[in-house]
DNA sequence: AATGAATGAGCCTTCATTCAT
DNA sequence: TATGAATGAAGGCTCATTCAT
């Protein structure tokens, strides 16, 4: 890749943080072509020169975040842990990301409304692999005797759904910080296994 | 309430009906007037006589459903049941409406990004209303013995985000029929305060 | 129809009138929604409660001019006279709705490059039906022995490509008036099917 | 003029080659700078070196056509043939320009709504130099005898017209060749003055 | 009570043009 | 010379809201 390439990719990046920012602040309906440019001092017209519309812009922007969150999913579900140990990491990752990227991340309850067929399409598949991870683990777990669940779909629904909601009402400055939360989520959910 | 009066309240409650409906299929932000007008074969014109503005018509249909389920929860509540007994069948309630007023109930994420100021006191207000139920569910059920939980908060926060997930995924051509979904959420999610 | 449907029928007329008149201004591609409201003293928000969209009313715009025209062509079809006085007079009602419509006319040589495909398909439609009408006179002409040719499609793609081209350099304030380039043109132009 | 000029020359010539190109394809409106650009494999801001800007580009495109086209018929006008034979073969020059270059030619119905004063009177000034060689043609047909005909302007905005209007039907794949076409039109609009 | 009509603000998108490198 | 990047103005379209009738 060549310098120019490496700055055009930076940029792109650069504006999916600040896209991410906005959307975080105003929700994916509400976030405007000018306010993501604002935010890096550019003008709305010059977004257009590294995406070719907004939709494509929103869609990078939630793939992007769904990528960083598979990447550290799938390296700890590689590591040599119990299935206990690794569920209650995946639900403190997942819950990491949920507060850190409010409202981008998979949060979009309904994609149809926000994305044409195209990207739906792309969205629910990276969803189905990103919560593919936690049915692995499930299986894993079921497997060695560590988890006893017949539905394991559904398990699985619900710590994501759990979890999720997080983001609604978690706010940094509330009675509970970020760490001690994931560990009481980690340990309560990991319940509906056993 | 004269004669008047009634009828126009009737048609309030048509109007919010077909606001929910629409809301239900477009999301809020996607609701428009004229769609919920259309639905009612009135022009949205009309709706200005009976809601001052969008918002109220929104607040109001957001009130309206919270409070039904206010009101089948509290009769639940005051019901000669175990503590166990009333979770599941808060849980099973909780369902009931989430699946039915998909998107209308509980499930705006950040108000914030719909309402003005002086609906979103009174949302949240309705809202802690609603968890309050749950709450004092748990308490019982601690002062009895029948749950072990330290973080009570955490824990109705935990049932109802996996509860209100269910919106996103269930499809009535599922796998599921509601009723087993609702069975098997009010077992595994019981598990949380066991 | 009732009176509000006249209305707007009326008003939807008036809009068609004042887009021709801009279109015959600035041409199709330069014609803005904004021009063609100002130019009733509306605002370009309210031409959308009429038409759909702009190709909408460009597409009306072009039907309504080719409707009028044929209409007159049918009209003077069916009068009892020779082919030969039909085309003259045939060529001089063209000629009056080319000079009169300027640009909104037959002329949009490319409708592709106006047009969607949905439109384009009717705009030819339209067009084939008026050309046709030409066609049977010049059929009627060489039933007759009135006229000589073996090219009856070319021959009435000169007529008309002749008299279109005068929408291009014909001015009111010129040397010749209306009625005698009509005179001319019909009498030169008949040559080429004798 | 030096060897960096002759490159630019040649490089100037380029351009408007391509931007004929594009024009042919979208029509004058449609042609973008980045299209006309991207014909070259160059980016559109190079476009800016070799002409001030697009204004410029698409008159000097009309330009050169309209040159070539002169050329053609100066030289076509000097050999000593018979005022018929010679607008015989004006016509098919002509034609052949019309197929050709589709569109850049002269049909350009309203330049003003592509010029600007400076431009649009150098325009009309070589349009007329254009048909003034067809004025002459006249001129000298009727001066032999060959020619009958008083109105010769209008005459020759029949032949022009009549010829201009092919490029809007004209296709390669159609009923007749080129060759064909050409034929007969010379033909059939020679008659118009005889 | 209801409607047809109009408005205006806001948003997405395109594109000619500029400019530092 | 050429390019990548950025800009700003303009245009199409949507939609909540208003208002006379």
């Amino acid at each position: 890749m060549s310098l120019r390439e490496k700055k055009a990719a930076k940029k792109k990046e650069e504006i999916l943080r600040s896209a991410s920012l906005v959307i975080a602040r105003n929700g994916y309906k509400n976030a405007t072509m000018e306010d993501i440019a604002a935010e890096l001092l550019m003008t709305k017209g010059s977004l257009y020169y590294y995406f070719k519309n907004k939709e494509e812009l929103l869609y990078k922007c939630h793939e992007l975040i769904l990528s960083c969150a598979m990447e550290r999913l799938e390296e700890l579900f590689l590591e040599n842990l119990s299935a206990r140990e690794k569920m209650q990491r995946a639900i403190k990752v997942h819950l990491d990301i949920v507060i850190q990227e409010k409202e981008v991340f998979n949060l979009i309850g309904k994609p149809e409304q926000i994305f044409s067929e195209e990207n739906i399409v792309k969205v629910f598949q990276k969803r189905d692999e990103y919560a593919g991870i936690f049915d692995r683990i499930i299986d894993e777990g079921v497997a060695r005797g560590e988890f006893i669940i017949d539905q394991k779909k559904m398990a699985r629904m619900m710590i994501l759904g759990a979890a999720n909601w997080v983001q609604v009402w978690y706010s940094s400055e509330g009675q509970y910080g970020k760490d001690e939360l994931e560990e009481i989520y980690a340990k309560y959910l990991l319940k509906i296994l056993l």
